[in-house]
DNA sequence: TTCAGGATGTACT
DNA sequence: GTACATCCTGAAC
């Protein structure tokens, strides 16, 4: 499959958060592929934002891998439950990252439904089908990820992105245009005048 | 449909 | 000991 290249994730870590909306992530899991379209990111810049783990470059045994290079992944528990996926752009020493909040399933579906809730896509409630891929802790229970992958290299075999629907192998998907919308982040209260940057993207 | 509250463990001070 | 880039449940409207 064609995959996105690790120069898509070096360059401004705000408009890379933008331009990884309607991109193809790719989880590989036992042989099968999980296919699903971003929807939903946030852009967290080390050098200016106190809502990033890094916040003036305040390297820790946890985030060391936002410090590394480009197109790995950052992977980290949250409230002792749930696990958030980031991308890491920009050089090595510059840490920066962008966080997976969204996604749409496209590819694989039955089996991102057994992961999530043990279920069937039928007998999913109409409030479970609402809420399937809509933040960061349930794209990773969908897709299997946890903090071991942290560090993963997005351009291996486990874990990559593409471009389109036919870099994928589902050239029949449609692709309708759709515009983007950009808002403050989520869950960042105490972040102070971070808090208000528009750095949150949805696809809608 | 919205809201409050609890679950839960790791990293960091 | 405290805070945390969250999610689910159940109750009230």
């Amino acid at each position: 499959m064609a995959r996105l290249c690790r120069e898509f994730y070096i360059g401004d870590t705000v408009e890379i958060a933008r331009n990884l909306l309607g991109k193809y992530l790719v989880r590989r899991l036992d042989g099968e592929f999980l296919i699903c379209r971003i929807t939903e990111t946030e852009a967290y810049v080390g050098a200016v934002d106190k809502a990033c783990h890094a916040y003036g470059y305040h390297q820790t045994r946890r985030n060391a891998v936002m410090f590394g290079q480009a197109g790995h992944a950052y992977l980290y528990l949250i409230y002792g439950m749930y696990t958030c996926l980031n991308f890491v752009t920009n050089p090595v020493g510059e840490p920066d990252a962008v966080l997976l909040r969204g996604l749409e399933p496209v590819y694989g579906i039955d089996t991102m439904c057994h992961l999530r809730f043990g279920k069937t896509p039928a007998q999913l409630t109409p409030y479970q089908r609402k809420n399937f891929l809509n933040g960061p802790g349930k794209c990773c229970k969908a897709l299997s990820l946890d903090t071991s992958f942290n560090g993963i290299d997005l351009t291996g075999d486990v874990l990559f992105l593409c471009g389109s629907p036919a870099d994928v192998g589902l050239s029949h998907i449609p692709q309708p245009p759709r515009k983007i919308a950009a808002g403050k982040r989520i869950g960042i209260d105490y972040a102070e005048e971070a808090k208000d940057f528009p750095w949150r993207f949805t696809l809608c």
